[in-house]
DNA sequence: ATATAATTGTTATAGTATAACGTAACATAA
DNA sequence: TTATGTTACGTTATACTATAACAATTATAT
């Protein structure tokens, strides 16, 4: 049974990631598209490096595969690309992982917050109303005005607690 | 008027932080003493410094001021100590930031959520039972067994929108 | 085609964190 | 008190994460 609504809850092990990425990349295209920014090749590229799966990937693990591949890259290579994808909503950055993942509904205003298994590796990103409303509704209280939102919950996801060792995707 | 319940929004400019301070340390030693385990002269002076106001300070900022007053010490003297004092509760880190700051009720199970100045530089640390129960609502219903929590909100404070540079404690 | 701007290459370095091993301080029991 | 084990700290080296600065290249619009 292979579904594709994880959006709000972690992928199974056998879903088609494929497709995954392959909406993520078109959705990616259209929006640089539309927005007049460049995806270029090698953005483009680490973009799909990063949609190779659910797990917050890092900027050196990324380095590593470039070079892998033959590009000639350096940090800074990948940090600009990093920083372009992140600035269009392409991605997320979990500051608890020094790591970042892919984010399939770019341009979308939306409050990434993050589950995160430390057992399959994965990060399911939600957004939640109830949690979205009770952090903007202390805010008010509090009188603050909320710039940014680091939102990372570590565990073990239901999949792993099911069978511990099934993860992939 | 000086008032001391600084634990669910921001400390005014004008607080009296030697109690904020005083408390801590208190706190802090009773609770390592029902423990069972020591808060060295090293780890008091460490919790010390990052009490000096309510903004998180980083382990190399800590290594400096160690360093400054004569004490011999490298990274790992830092990080020894910021370990020793995460593991007890007496400090928490700031993922987003890279930083640590003094945490004033020590061993009580808490839900750690900052709202972090971006203008003043403090951070206040909150429990909002609304927030805590969206985010255990929303593990239990995707079947997620929580382990850690990291929530950061980023802005700016009450204080700072009011004036934007009366920033101390 | 050429000028302009945007992107990437390249080198160097800053900032954050831990591994590994030796030494010193402390706690406890003989 | 001294031996003994344990915990904490000192010290050196190194790994990991990120950015500054400037040169070369590529894309885009005139």
């Amino acid at each position: 049974m292979k579904s594709n609504s994880q959006a709000k809850s972690f992928p199974s092990a056998d879903h088609d990631h494929r497709r995954c990425v392959e909406t993520a990349l078109k959705k990616a295209e259209s929006y640089c598209t539309a927005q007049g920014v460049r995806l270029t090749k090698l953005r483009y590229r680490v973009l799909e490096l990063i949609w190779a799966n659910h797990r917050p990937v890092g900027a050196y693990n990324l380095l590593q595969q470039l070079t892998l591949e033959g590009h000639k890259a350096a940090p800074p290579t990948v940090y600009r690309s990093l920083e372009f994808l992140l600035d269009n909503g392409l991605i997320h950055r979990i500051n608890s992982l020094n790591a970042f993942v892919g984010c399939d509904h770019p341009g979308l205003e939306h409050a990434a917050q993050f589950f995160i298994c430390s057992s399959c590796g994965q990060a399911a990103e939600l957004e939640d109303a109830r949690i979205e409303s009770a952090i903007s509704g202390h805010a008010k209280r509090i009188g603050f005005n909320i710039e940014r939102k680091s939102i990372e919950i570590s565990g073990t996801c239901a999949n792993c607690i099911a069978s511990p060792s099934k993860a992939k995707g």
